[in-house]
RNA sequence: GGGCGGUUAGCUCAGCUGGCUAGAGCGCCUGCCUUACAAGCAGGAGGUCGCAGGUUCGAGCCCUGCACCGCCCACCA
């Protein structure tokens, strides 16, 4: 049990020692793992995206766990049943490389020790490093569900998994094509068009002169003379008036000698170029689609190992593609074919895997076709059953989902979920079970891992099971993510959702910043602009880090700042030291109640009501910058910098009912804050007199209306109106610190507050009649100065004069607008009202001066 | 090429459906070790709201054009 001689000793909140054991507490407690009852209407859940296996904590990962913890947690303290659904995606790609690194790193490779071995060493490298990320949530204070960790390759999830594949492939969403993939030479696999980059690139454009048959030439441009060597035809635009003549004849393949024919086509561009393409059907996506459209052959010369295959010739096959381009310009050259070469800088593809250029060819597939499924998607969003946040997402959403193409969705790797089709000669077998009789031999090709995180939400919870998991979480709420992967994931979990789960996956999709480097570069390892948000952790605290990220947090994207973490370490530091105060000046068997005396008390409890509805406002809209701005003002602002400096003689004198008012306060604003900063307010609660159990557990109840007093919270207002102009007064007149002035105080709304104004603002109220030597304007009316309280009196006059000047211009602007009939006639009346209003305070201030 | 977003204090950003003298944090200046916190407290300076037009009684906010910056999508070799 904390001890009263902590509170006493600990002056400053230190985070790195607090944390790691509130952790442990949180994890023993069992608060994050709901039994799964109710309906999932009735309960609040979201599914985390899933972090690779093997991956760490980065600044993306941080911000979006600190969103979906405050919604997570804030709807625990609403009293509803919560579950965050976590686990970890076996990441393809991603682990497989890694993977490879080390085995290279030995000396192997994955082909020397064969495929077997190979997810033998990837599931050890994952029992090695997939807790690391776990841990890393836990340290940020995720509140997410432990006990009911998922993994993509959890046998459930394999079922589920294997069960969608074989009822798409049933419905004939699913085939098998020989078309033009992305190959990545990097991973030596096939990937998706969402998987591509485009990155510029310097090449060099060269001209190649092709002989035609019975005389002439035509010459064309290409930045890859390599594949020359698989062209199957020339094209020329059907409208393009120079070439007409061209069409139907006959071009030589130099250094091949095949025979070309000259086509035309729609989608050759007249102005660039010479206007004469070159067609390879087998290694670039328009001359593919332009060859099905002409019937064209398709010739590969570039193979998977990015080396010529056999049929670019002996002279070139073997060689790594780079080596075939010097050697086939070397060739045309010695011809004398080289018409003209020019540099020439433009968009390339990349795999965004590997970061090698991606070398298009024609594969053997398998695809998904997505109309079918995209329809209802699209649907479930204009309807409104799927909300994306911010709106601008939504369009983009469905443009893209209205426009959508097949996915190539086999992989050629090992680490992933092997397709379950197996062949025996020219039978193919798909299903959930492998085939019966000899002779099957089963594809090897695994699916691209955003197949199976497509089904994410529901297959967490025992689909294709009626699990008692699914009743009661599915659909989840929200789903909040990064932009880059709305239609990588999100797009396909909608789709996925409404075709197996009978339901979409959440309601609310909300789409966080991107976090980028202080100078507005992309946050990245290998730029060196990444930061560790375990560095940051460590120094300011997880508090600190989610208050700060969460105070960044906005609809667009935004710069990593430091001051809004130290922002963030104050509060927490600050709340800490109001809390010792609090607790270590009550009365010992106060308990937590409201118990208001005086004005201040009234005030104070009416800002809490107002900054709890505040909070639950702006986290139901996704508003977590102000959310977490808002309890900033609260604290700082209110309970801090006025009422705690307020109630401080009558906490000194031992005020009973103050005690239990200012336990109350504490306990209301500790779960206020709790689900921005949890830490700090979970340490305080374990001191809190008549706390029970941990803070996460504790339920809010709604706040007491009746508890509101608008004319105390106007006196106070009033107070601390006349507080400040009193002290802005005395240090521009430079009044020593120490020094307190004798004064009149000709002002009405004071009767319950002018010894506190008295106290705040080191002035001494006397029913002095003496003649004043200066006057300060307060709210109601003024404060007259009376002499033997040294001040700088040409520092008075000037700030007189300089308020003089202001209010007269601010008064004559006001009066100008009231002037101006149209004005008065089309404004609101509130409008022009508050505008009279304002003339006549600013007179009063006048007059006083 | 198409689309989306941005440009407000020295820095990073708020400013909701147009309406008090445009705000916050940090930084800067001044003064204070006031028995919760000096990583604190109090006070202060600092902005022709990217540019040019327009609508309106009234524009940081709405409209048009322009200039930069960022992101997404797209099949000019």
């Amino acid at each position: 049990m904390p001890e009263r001689s902590d509170l006493e000793s600990r002056t400053r909140y230190e985070p790195a020692e607090v944390e790691p054991r509130i952790v442990d507490r949180w994890l023993e407690s069992g608060l994050f793992h709901p039994e799964p009852e109710g309906t999932a209407s009735e309960n609040y859940s979201i599914a985390i995206p899933p972090p690779n296996v093997t991956g760490s904590l980065h600044m993306g990962h941080a911000l979006n766990g600190a969103i979906q913890d405050v919604l997570i947690r804030h709807h625990r303290m609403r009293g509803q049943r919560t579950k965050w659904i976590f686990g970890t995606d076996h990441a393809g790609i991603a682990t497989q490389t890694q993977v490879e690194r080390r085995l290279i790193e030995e000396g192997t490779s994955r082909e020397e020790i064969g495929r077997e071995a190979f997810v033998r060493r990837a599931w050890e490298w994952r029992e090695q490093y997939g807790s690391t990320i776990v841990n890393q949530f836990q340290r940020l204070g995720a509140s997410a569900d432990y006990e009911d960790e998922r993994f993509t390759f959890d046998e459930g999830y394999v079922r589920a998994v294997t069960r969608v594949f074989v009822e798409l492939y049933e419905k004939g969403y699913i085939y098998r094509d020989r078309y033009i993939v992305n190959w990545d030479p990097g991973s030596r696999s096939a990937i998706s068009d969402l998987e591509v980059e485009e990155r510029e690139v310097d090449d060099t454009l060269y001209y190649i002169d092709y002989d035609l048959e019975g005389g002439g030439k035509v010459t064309v441009a290409t930045v890859r003379p390599e594949t020359m060597l698989a062209d199957t035809a020339v094209a020329v635009n059907p409208d393009d008036e120079r070439h007409h003549d061209l069409v139907g004849r006959t071009a030589i393949l130099p250094l091949v000698g095949r025979r070309l024919p000259v086509i035309a086509d729609e989608f050759v561009k007249t102005d660039f170029g010479t206007g004469q393409l070159k067609i390879t059907p087998g290694h670039d996506p328009n001359d593919f689609e332009i060859g099905q459209r002409h019937g064209l052959d398709q010739v590969t010369v570039i193979g998977e190992d990015g080396r010529m295959t056999e049929e670019a010739g002996e002279r070139f096959a073997g060689l790594p593609v780079l080596e075939a381009r010097e050697a086939v310009v070397a060739e045309l050259e010695a011809e004398g074919r080289i018409a003209k070469r020019e540099p020439y800088r433009h968009a390339v593809p990349f795999s965004h895997r590997s970061g090698e250029r991606i070398e298009p060819l024609v594969s053997l597939q398998w695809f998904m076709r997505m109309e079918e499924l995209a329809e209802p998607a699209i649907r479930a969003v204009l309807d409104g059953r799927v909300r994306i946040h911010p709106a601008g997402q939504r369009q983009v959403y469905l443009d893209w989902m209205g426009a959508i193409r097949p996915w190539c969705i086999s992989r050629q790797l090992w680490w992933g979920h092997q397709l379950p089709v197996w062949y025996r000669g020219e039978e193919t077998y798909v299903g959930e079970t492998p085939p019966e009789g000899e002779g099957w031999e089963r594809d090897p090709d695994v699916l691209d891992t955003w197949f199976s995180s497509a089904l994410w939400p529901f297959a967490t919870l025992g689909w294709p099971d009626d699990t008692p998991q699914l009743r009661a979480f599915y659909p989840t709420d929200v789903l909040s993510t990064a932009r880059d992967i709305l239609f990588l994931w999100v797009a396909r979990m909608i789709m996925m959702g409404l075709e197996f789960a009978g339901d979409v996956p959440f309601e609310d999709v909300y789409v966080h910043s991107v976090i980028q480097a202080p100078d507005g570069r992309r946050m990245s390892k290998s730029l060196g602009t990444g930061i560790d948000p375990l560095d940051e952790i460590e120094t300011h605290g997880a508090d600190a880090v989610r208050f700060g990220l969460l105070a960044m947090s906005s609809t667009q994207d935004v710069r990593y700042s430091a001051e809004k973490i130290q922002q963030g370490e104050a509060l927490a530091n600050k709340l800490w030291n109001a809390s010792r105060l609090i607790l270590l000046g009550v009365d010992e068997a106060a308990r937590p109640e409201p118990r208001p005396r005086t004005v201040e008390d009234r005030w104070i409890l009416g800002r809490l009501i107002d900054a709890r509805t505040q909070a639950v406002e702006r986290i139901d809209a996704f508003d977590f910058s102000r959310a977490a701005l808002g309890l900033y003002e609260f604290v700082y602002g209110e309970l801090c910098d006025w009422y705690l400096e307020l109630v401080k003689p009558r906490l000194y004198e031992g005020d009973p009912d103050l005690s239990a008012t200012l336990l109350y306060l504490l306990r209301e604003t500790l779960g206020l804050a709790h689900s921005v900063i949890p830490f700090v307010t979970e340490e305080i609660w374990s001191y809190l007199p008549g706390a029970e159990g941990l803070l996460a557990g504790w339920r809010f109840v709604e706040p007491d209306h009746s508890l509101r007093d608008p004319r105390a919270e106007q006196e106070v207002q009033r107070l601390i109106d006349a507080v400040t102009a009193l002290r802005s007064w005395r240090a521009t007149v430079r009044v020593p610190a120490g020094a307190t002035v004798p004064a009149r105080l000709e002002a009405d709304g004071y009767d319950a507050t002018a010894e506190q104004l008295a106290r705040l603002a080191r002035f001494a109220f006397a029913a002095d009649s003496g003649e004043p030597v200066a006057t300060v304007p307060v709210p109601g009316g003024k404060v007259q100065v009376l002499a033997g309280g040294g001040f700088d009196p040409e520092e008075a006059e000037r700030r007189r004069g300089a308020r003089r000047a202001e209010l007269e211009a601010e008064i004559a602007r006001a009066e100008g607008k009231l002037a101006n009939e149209r004005f008065v006639e089309r404004a609101p009346a509130h409008v022009v009202e508050g505008e009279r209003a304002k003339v006549e305070r600013l007179r009063g201030e006048l007059e006083a001066l």
